[in-house]
This record gives structure tokens, sequence and C-alpha cells, in this order.
DNA sequence: TTTCGTTATTGATCTCGATCAAAGTGACCA
DNA sequence: TGGTCACTTTGATCGAGATCAATAACGAAA
């Protein structure tokens, strides 16, 4: 990791806490300047172009990081090539595990992509220091579990339209709350996933996905502008092609 | 929760250090006594018969829990019936969320069971002040959040044998380290699960995971004796058959 | 403008696992 | 001893999604 590399963003006195949650919520919140020193020495900005590896499974990885813009996932491959995406990072998520050597999975910048990195060892010690982060840590973390969980109903028992629909939902759900934009009424916004992509997301294959979107273009359930760029007429709608009961996927 | 529902097992110095991990390696490991009323005061022990749902999915839940023995399950159902199994509790696995009112599952006992309680007020006061606890919390989390995210691979692109092969491997090495047994030559244990129960871990139907059982009898990757009790005469072979590389689930 | 390369759509066919149906196994009880 | 019930196995058939293949859309570079 050559030092070059690192991109040092201007830091004027908050204007990073909404993209940086362990700072935001953990420390930043009660605006400890101690606390604020660690991390301004412990932590830097990288940024990297879709399509870009950001670490392979099995490196070593000698941080951890949350996503301040754009979008990552992580994905597992088989030998043979067949590859599954297990974790979709928006804004404000949180990858590498503290006391870990090894990555256990690809992490790919599905968008361009701004990272916020902290070093291990620092952010360890830190972390064993200030209560407040491991408690937000555990917080983060238990959400993914959640989301995981709602994910494996997805892959073992949706079928493929479910899938698609369950996909563009959450994509919706997370746009809206982004941009805090009113009560549900029409929603629009651009697929952040190439069709392979989502594929993997959701253990099928791209023609599959394509075929899906286009019978939900053709039943008026979202409609298409180029390729990417969706608009939900009736949201419900929507949910009830997903098969989600009740709120699909909000945690209470 | 009725009161003479709870079973209050027998409380001798450390006899259940094994079986209660928060108490095991966050409390008791440091042997602080105030800490030990702590817990002897707001925790208790409850036991289900196989078959017994713990909690129903929306269910108020007033406590946490961790498994002494037996297994329980996290089930997923929709609305028309598919269920899902989105999480498999072993002894010493961790069940429900600081913070969290309802349950988001049904927790089911897949043999019979015996829990660890503690109410959840008392819990969370405790976690505040025992940053042990949060951290220990947190380490069991991430364990779980890895499994859940090796088994969306499974989920979405194993094939039904590859499944299979997979599931029993995990059954197999749990078991290993369960009985701390040498290195791996043959194994020899009981399935722990009815074939409904592996069809809905696995995302199959339980035709297919009988069907798929035979096949891997029939081609001597297992010996099966009677429908539950399982060797396997060379644990490599199995693995090759799960599809894994390197060591399929282990973590780092 | 043409050309190239990436990404997406659509069609034809095949296959794995689902579904529907029947029979086998074994524990428990009268 | 036979009957019942829960669980499992096996067979026959069907269908959703995979696979193979061709075409379309669109942006970037020349």
């Amino acid at each position: 990791m050559a030092r070059e590399q690192i991109m040092n963003v201007a830091d004027s006195k908050h204007d990073d806490c909404g993209a940086c949650p362990i700072r935001h919520r953990a420390v930043c919140a009660r605006c400890n300047e101690d606390e604020r020193d660690v991390l301004d020495d412990m932590k830097y900005y990288r940024s990297y172009e879709a399509g870009q590896t950001v670490v392979w499974s099995g490196d070593r990885m000698d941080f951890v990081a949350s996503v301040v813009s754009g979008i990552a996932s992580l994905t597992q491959t088989m030998e043979d090539g067949r590859t599954q995406m297990v974790g979709l990072l928006l804004p404000s998520d949180f990858v590498g595990r503290p006391g870990r050597e090894h990555a256990p999975y690809d992490v790919v910048a599905t968008t361009d992509l701004v990272m916020c990195c902290f070093r291990k060892k620092p952010f360890e010690v830190m972390m064993a220091e200030t209560p407040h982060i491991a408690h937000r840590l555990l917080e983060m973390t238990l959400d993914e579990l959640d989301a995981a969980r709602e994910w494996m109903l997805l892959l073992g028992r949706k079928t493929a339209r479910e899938k698609i629909a369950s996909l563009i939902a959450i994509i919706a759900r997370r746009d809206a709350s982004l941009h805090l934009s009113g009560p549900e009424g029409a929603m629009a916004f651009d697929l952040p996933l190439t069709r392979v992509a989502m594929a993997d997301y959701l253990g099928l294959t791209l023609e599959t996905v394509s075929r899906q979107i286009s019978a939900l273009r053709k039943d008026e359930i979202i409609l298409l502008e180029g390729k990417r760029h969706v608009t939900i007429p009736n949201f419900q709608k929507l949910l009830d092609e997903a098969g989600d009961d009740s709120d699909g996927g909000m945690l209470n």
C-alpha cells in the first residue's frame, strides 16, 4: 500500500461526518477532540474506479474501512468460476474484521468508490479503549446479519421474478432513505448494478435477470428508461411481486 | 412465560462454564464474583422438546439466550408456506439482539434443547458496564455473519449434491470440534436434522435431499446405518463433493 | 461517420430439481 | 400381534431457469 496512493481529503471541522459512521456516531457525535486527533492520525481515504478490486480473497488486510460513497460488493468464487455476491456495501457500511489477518472474500468496487480506511492495529487499540465504538460496530454487524438472513430466504426459496422484484425494492428503499424523500409515491433512480452483478447477487444467470426485468416492465410493475433508469409507479405492487411479508426487510 | 416453566439448574461453582459462553468467556474466565452474582440473578434455564417453537416471528422477546445443549434453528416463512432456515444454533451459539423488541424469525427446537436465558434489560445494562461482553458478542456475531455468507454461496450457486455434501461436512466438523477428536480419519455421528429440516436448510425439497443422500451413499462418499447414523470414510472426498475450496468454512 | 467493445436483449433447447404419487421402515401402543 | 403414525425412499413426469447462440443498443475512440 504505497503512500502515494493514499488520498487525503480536506478535513474541515465536521464535513465528513455524514460519510464516516465510525467517526460520526461513535466519536464525533460526542465531539471529543482527543479522540478526533487519534482518528485523524490513523485514517486515510482511498478511491477506486468501477470494476477495480479493493482486496482479493486471501490477501493480507491490514485495515478496516467504511464506504464513503459508491457501492462495493463482497464476492465469493468457487474454483470453477461460479461466483456469488455475499454482501452489498452502501455508503456508511463497514468492512473488515478486527482481529482477522486475511480477507475471506473479494471486495470489488461495483461503482466508483471512496472508502475511509483505518489501520487495523491502532483501530483495535482504540476499540478496546472506547466502548462506544465496539457497541456501534456490534450494532452494524447485527444489521448486516439480519440483511444476510433476509437474503438467504431470497436465495433459497424465491422465484427469479420475486428475486428481481426484491432487489429493486431493496435498492429503491435504500435510495429513498439516502435522499430523505417523502412518503412512497412514485420513486425513480438509476440501478447501480450491471445485469451480471444482479445475477451474482441473486444466484441467477444474467439472461434470466434480463428476461425477468423485461417481464416486470411489460407488466408495468417498473418503468425503464434506457437500461438503467427505473421508475416505480406503485411501490406496494412491487413489494407484492417480491413476496415479502409486511415491510420486507426493514428492521424493527 | 410462566414461572413454573423455568428450570433452574444446579449452579455449583463452575459446572456450567462449558455451556454458557457469555458467562464463561466474558465474565467467569476472570472469576469476578460480583459479576457472577449479577449473572446468577438475571439468568435462568429453559428446556424444550424437539419440534417445540421457542419464539414465533413477530413475538415480543424480552430475553437473549445461548444454547446449552441441543440444536435450535432460525426459520423464515413466506405467506404461502415456503420456509427457509436462516440460522443453525449449536451449543454455545447466541440468539437475540440487545435493543430489539420483537423476534424477526421463528426459533424452533430442532432436537431436545436447553437454553440459558438472560432477561434483556439487565443484560443490556451489564453489557454497557462490562466491555468484555460487548467484545465477545461482537466476536460471535462476526462468526455468525461469516457462516451466513458461506451459506449464501451454498444457496445461490451449489448443486443439490454439493449442498448435501456441504451440510454433512459442516455437521461433521462441528461434531469433531465438540468431541475434540484427533486428526481426520474416519468420522461417525448421528445427523441431528430430519430430511425436512435439511431441505429447509439447503433450499431444496425433502425428496431431493433423500435422493442425493442415497446417491452419496451409493458412491461411498458416506456410509449410512439406519436413517441417521453417518460414517465418513474419507473426509477429503466429502469436501471435494462439497465444492469447497481449501478448508471450506473454517474462519481465517 | 465508421468501427470497436462492452453491455443488454431475445430465442431455442436442455436439464436439474420440483412436484405428484406410491410404497417402505421402524417406533410406539393397544 | 397388528395397527397407527411419522419419517423416509423411490418412481414418473413436469417446468423454471440454465445454457448455447444470435442480435441489438450504446458509448468511446479514430
